[in-house]
DNA sequence: TTCAGTTTTTAGACACAGTCTAAACCGGAA
DNA sequence: TTCCGGTTTAGACTGTGTCTAAAAACTGAA
């Protein structure tokens, strides 16, 4: 109930209209902090009724990014993932799982940020503890 | 001249045997810091005579990578990249124009790596500055 | 309530990076 | 020469994401 409300008043606070579609796609998101991609939540949401289709995913996927509502990480190739967490902080990425959790501790950088390219602006900086299984 | 050799002596020290084709592919990799991804390394030997198949472009990349020759990075979707600076660097990424370049300044992280996930091992730290070009 | 104009959703075709397979090819040893 | 393992190859195939054009759902004015 209450959910749902704030879930509507995210929404719009970012400026996106509300639809059925983009309230069942953000409980799924912001339920609790979630690492999802597309086809993830396209068979999360597959599940309710009504199906909504693949292409509303990426498209509310991609708004909500655009909106900052959700981060687009990309940390193995073929798949996008979504960051219900958009503050930022460092990712660890289990390479021989495909396992993306949250690291807790905030990783700082030692020094000061690189010169940047001329004209280019900061838009953050991803920090990815890659890790193995052990043998 | 000296360059095959030397590349030669690369593979030979890595155990790789040595082929024409991964003699062509490593000579475009290592005859200067780059970041290639497979089509673009295709085209570039493709421009050459013979042809090597798109196959074992793909096969040879990730040949190199495992035999830590080369290091795989995945910064955006859809594309990995090969780096031939195998030594931990951070990179910089223009999300505008895809460019993909190297920061020669070491960023090194303050304080202690957090705790790694049980049954599992570092593999690297990825750092990847994020930047967009000013309007 | 009607109706026109706009936004949103949708199915399905499409693009593209990467993988897989089975056959051809090659090079060295017997 | 023949044999045999490793290598290369064309082409089919998969999975993720994009595009398009039409249907559907809103919105606000008449
Ligand atoms: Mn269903
Ligand atoms: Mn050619
Ligand atoms: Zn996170
Ligand atoms: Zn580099």
């Amino acid at each position: 109930m209450t959910l749902h409300h704030d879930i509507a008043r995210k929404l719009a606070d970012a400026g996106i209209p509300l639809t059925s579609q983009r309230l069942l796609i953000a409980c799924e998101l912001f339920a609790e902090h979630c690492h999802l991609s597309a086809d993830e939540l396209l068979q999360r949401v597959g599940s309710l009724t009504p199906d909504i289709s693949r292409a509303t995913v990426y498209n509310t996927l991609k708004l909500f990014s655009q909106k900052g509502l959700v981060q687009e990480l990309v940390v193995e190739n073929g798949k996008r993932v979504y960051d219900s967490n958009t503050a930022p902080h460092p990712h660890c990425y289990n390479a021989d799982t495909g396992e993306l959790t949250d690291v807790h501790q905030s990783l700082q950088l030692a020094g000061p940020l690189p010169e940047l390219p001329p004209g280019t602006a900061l838009e953050r900086v991803d920090i990815i503890v890659r890790v193995r299984n052990v043998a």
